[in-house]
RNA sequence: GCCGCUGUGGUGAAACGGUAAACACGGAGGACUUAAAAUCCUCUGCCCGUUACAGGGCUUCCCAGUUCAAGUCUGGGCAGCGGCACCA
């Protein structure tokens, strides 16, 4: 139709609609025109600096964000729209509700990702990152989320690195860095180490190349000295319990004993560490991981060994395997005899020493114990050397151990034997009583383990912060001073990776370092890994200043990383909103920081985010979407054809925002008919003077249902419910469309009550509503202001009471008729017209046996 | 293998232990239109029954249990998803 458009191009501005067109106007078919509406909005917004939040002044502080994005060269797509709207909706009724909302957003740019893009390009990062942040900027706009523009940060920018390196100073200084030669993750095809956390299946989690061990020396940030702290810090956190039992898991706390034994010949000795001291009478064999210092000793002839042949080619075998191989292998168990013996002091038995791979290297003391009757690993390693098998537990079932049965299962429950003075006791009892004897013996220690492994953080990439570690001529290192920091990334570098660091081919930084430290200083040549930056950026959204990635605080030598009234009053960010991939990676690492913050003097708080929630996530056709399967779905034409306001509500009515789902446009439609039909309904109101008619009054129904819709979304609201709040929208559109008359009071709460979900179109319909109250002279609510401003509407709990009440009635639990009752009718008056209900006399008949009435819902009837 | 989550119409999904399927998509029929789109109205879990109304039975992955009452609670399966995994 020809009207398409045309509302939108008239009454923007506050001008009064002429008289006399009231008449017209019904006839007329009015569209809404997302486009022109909400760029209006999004420029007014900027002018009017509404969402910039002073963080002095503020008085109720509520600091929200979402996890930043990296500015890679792909547009925003549907995973960050399905982010960020809903986070959006969030902080926009928390701002409703009164709270002074801060709500930023900055940009993880140093890293992988960023430079993979880099080099599929070829165009530096230096240069096409900006780029790409610009395009971001200017797309996160286009959702019209109530960012604070004011205090974005970028993580690759100097003003901001400088903190992190400033970080690592701190860290240094204080004994959590160190650099140490060790085996280490290392992706062959981005040519760097990777921590532990960043190793998925055997697998980079970048680029899905498998991994390989190497020894390297590189630089460790001491994470497992805060194991224990990590651990108990989660029980008081409000974050989703998966995710704490990931975090749990990750850092797998376990108690043991460390076992020593003597090795026959020898002054040389092995420590084992178990966590089932209990079945020590079952030993049979020891395995050492190939990289154990006593294989060592073989291989360079300090111990003399017939075998010394097979265990080199053994060992030099074994360490050339990727992490995939060693997992491949899977049940087929390899290995070879050191011709060594030990003594288990417990039955004095010599027990064999063997190699093999399966024992890792980096848990416990790379030596374990064979207990092939009651460990699946070792019965199966047993089996294939033909090592005897020695049973020491019997189950309740009788049975004297589950590998009979060709399984592994951890008993939880049975009765030690062939264990000389462990007979006859229960396991757990069994456990205390020989680790006790054990320590009393000095045969072995007590000893808690984890699962998590100090954090790599060096990275022989191009495009990140340069660690800030120069080397003495001795080769000691020494923190840069903190005057010397932005520790500036070198640009004359090739920012392809060919497996060195690519900072040590700059000579600009080898002769910075010599100029400002001396002849024989030497730079380190690794950068940070990307996760260091991210550790702490919710402390310097509270210290930006500006769009471009400054921040009040430019001097690192004062040691003030954020000012300590707004961290006390800001931290712990209040609702934190991001992927759940995160839980083993920067939600762990940002806890650490935060942590050892702490303990510097440089914050007051422990635990970075109180509140954690993650959204689902989208799949297209059950596949996660990726670039590589080409099945990713971009928003541009869904905003381009409907609007940010649809796509976003789209989004959120889909489903619970918890749970993500497969991506399918079909129901996109509704959305954009329910904007539509909001509009049509709502835009008249401020073009007639129906309201000003006294003679009409609102009907008791609409009030009511307005009231009930307030009390519903506002719930859905709290609990992140997004589907059920629109579905209660459109509910009550569905009323107020039917009656015969709507008041310009319930049009501007039934507005409020939308704003969250599509702000623009709030917006709008609001400044709409304003000018007809400002002519009506009959609101308070008439400036101009904008609705995000105006607070949240309460409800009146009177008017969810109804005059009459429909009461179920059921006989034996089914459903067979129902009953209208006066709302103060008593339980009597109740069940007695119950009994008056014509089909449900036809199975009473017979006398009631018992009588129930659950107030307001229904009567039960037994017989 | 271990840990965690999920399982409801044709589809996305609702449902303090209390009328299962709200809201929306799709579908069918109708109105408007030269026509299409858009819009509006009616119907829409399955089966029996009736001209029509009434009625009745079945139904939330499967099997038990608790309860006047179970999608919801308990136990045991099955299937799917996610995390960890030769971790001693």
């Amino acid at each position: 139709m020809a009207t398409v458009g045309r509302c939108a191009m008239k009454n923007y501005s506050t001008d009064f609609p002429k008289l006399g067109k009231v008449a017209t106007i019904q006839l007329m078919h009015f569209e809404y025109d997302p486009s022109s509406v909400e760029a209006k909005w999004q420029e007014r917004w900027n002018e009017a600096h509404v969402y910039e939040v002073d963080l002095q002044k503020a008085k109720k502080p509520y600091f929200t964000h979402v996890m930043f994005p990296y500015p890679s060269g792909d547009k925003l797509h549907i995973g960050h729209w399905f982010n960020y709207s809903p986070a959006d909706t969030f902080a926009r009724f928390k701002r409703m509700q009164g709270y002074d909302v801060f709500s930023p957003i900055g940009f993880d740019a140093f890293g992988l990702p960023a430079e993979n893009y880099a080099i599929k390009t070829g165009v530096p990062p230096q240069q096409s990152i900006p780029e790409n942040v610009r395009t971001m900027i200017t797309q996160l706009k286009r959702i019209g989320c109530m960012y604070d523009w004011n205090r974005m940060v970028n993580t690759s920018h100097p003003e901001y690195y400088k903190w992190t390196q400033w970080l690592f100073i701190q860290m240094f200084k204080n004994g959590l860095a160190y650099k140490k030669k060790a085996s280490v993750n290392f992706c062959p095809n981005c040519q760097t180490v990777l921590a532990n956390e960043q190793v998925k299946e055997g697998c980079c989690e970048r680029c899905g190349t498998p991994v390989i061990q190497k020894m390297m020396e590189q630089w460790f940030w001491k994470i497992t000295q805060y194991a224990d702290r990590l651990l108990q810090g989660l029980d008081q956190l409000d974050w989703p319990e998966k995710t704490k039992t990931m975090q749990r898991n990750w850092i797998g706390r376990k108690e043991g004993i460390d076992i020593t034994y003597a090795i026959e010949g020898t002054k040389e000795s092995v420590t084992c560490f178990t966590t089932r001291p209990d079945t020590n009478f079952g030993v049979t064999f020891i395995v050492l991981a190939p990289e154990h210092p006593f294989v060592k000793k073989i291989l360079i002839g300090e111990l003399k060994s017939d075998h010394k042949k097979e265990i080199a080619a053994y060992v030099s075998a074994s360490l050339k395997k990727t992490e995939l191989e060693r997992q491949e292998e899977g049940m087929s168990k390899t290995g070879v005899c050191t011709g060594f013996y030990a003594v288990n002091n417990l039955n004095n038995t010599k027990i064999p020493v063997w190699v093999s791979d399966y024992v890792l290297a980096g848990f416990g003391t790379g030596a374990v114990v064979g207990v092939p009757g009651h460990d699946l690993r070792d019965f199966q390693f047993a089996q294939k050397f033909k090592l005897p098998v020695v049973r020491v537990v019997v189950t309740s079932d009788g049975d004297t151990s589950a590998i009979e049965r060709e399984v592994q299962v951890q008993e939880e429950s049975g009765t030690m034997i062939n264990s000389g003075f462990l007979d006859g006791l229960d396991i757990h009892e069994a456990t205390e009583k020989i680790m006790d004897h054990l320590e009393e013996k000095g045969w072995g220690k007590r000893i808690v383990t984890y699962r998590l492994r100090d954090w790599s953080i060096g990275r022989q990439r191009y495009w990140g912060a340069p660690i800030p570690i120069i080397y003495d001529p001795e080769g000691k290192p020494h923190a840069v001073p903190e005057k010397n920091l932005p520790w500036l990334l070198p640009q004359d570098v090739e920012f392809k990776p060919k497996g060195t660091a690519p900072l040590a081919q700059s000579k600009e930084l080898f002769a910075r370092t010599e100029k400002i430290f001396g002849k024989g200083w030497t730079p380190e040549v690794d950068t940070m890994d990307t996760f260091v930056c991210s550790s702490f950026y919710s402390f310097m959204y509270l210290g930006a200043t500006n769009e471009r990635g400054e921040y009040r605080e430019p001097d690192v030598t004062k040691n003030v990383l954020v000012d300590p009234v707004l961290e006390k009053k800001w931290m712990p960010v209040a609702m934190y909103i991001g992927g759940a991939e995160h839980a083993c990676m920067h939600l762990i690492y940002a806890r650490f920081v935060t942590m050892a913050l702490k303990d510097f003097g440089f914050v007051s708080h422990e635990e970075p985010f109180k509140k954690l929630v993650h959204q689902g996530v989208i799949t297209n056709k059950g596949a996660k979407m990726s670039k590589s399967k080409g099945n990713v779905v971009s928003p541009d034409a869904f905003i381009e054809r409907h609007g940010s306001d649809v796509f976003r509500m789209y989004l959120m009515f889909m489903g619970p925002f918890t749970d993500g789902g497969d991506w399918s446009d079909t129901g996109i439609k509704g959305i954009s008919r329910f904007i539509q039909r909001v509009y049509k309904l709502i835009q008249p109101l401020g073009e007639s003077d129906k309201m000003n008619n006294k003679s009409v009054q609102e009907d008791v129904s609409v009030k009511r249902a307005l009231h009930k819709t307030i009390k519903q979304v506002t719930e859905s609201l709290e609990t992140l419910h997004f589907n059920t709040g629109i579905s209660g929208l459109m509910e009550l559109l569905n009323v107020l469309e039917k009656a015969e008359y709507v008041s310009v009071e319930t049009a501007q709460t039934f507005t409020k009550l939308l704003a969250p979900f599509a702000p623009h179109l709030a917006e709008e319909l609001w400044e709409i509503l304003n000018n007809v109250s400002f002519r009506a002279q009959s609101r308070s609510d008439t400036s101009s202001d904008f609705i995000i401003n105006k607070p949240w509407p309460s409800f009146d709990p009177s008017l969810l009471v109804t005059d009459t009440m429909t009461i179920v009635i059921q006989v034996n639990g089914k459903v067979r008729g129902d009953v209208q009752v006066a709302s103060d009718a008593s339980k009597e008056e109740i069940i007695a017209s119950a009994k008056q209900n014509e089909n449900v006399m036809k199975y009473i008949q017979n006398g009631i046996k018992k009588e129930i009435y659950v107030p307001g819902k229904l009567v039960s009837f037994v017989i």
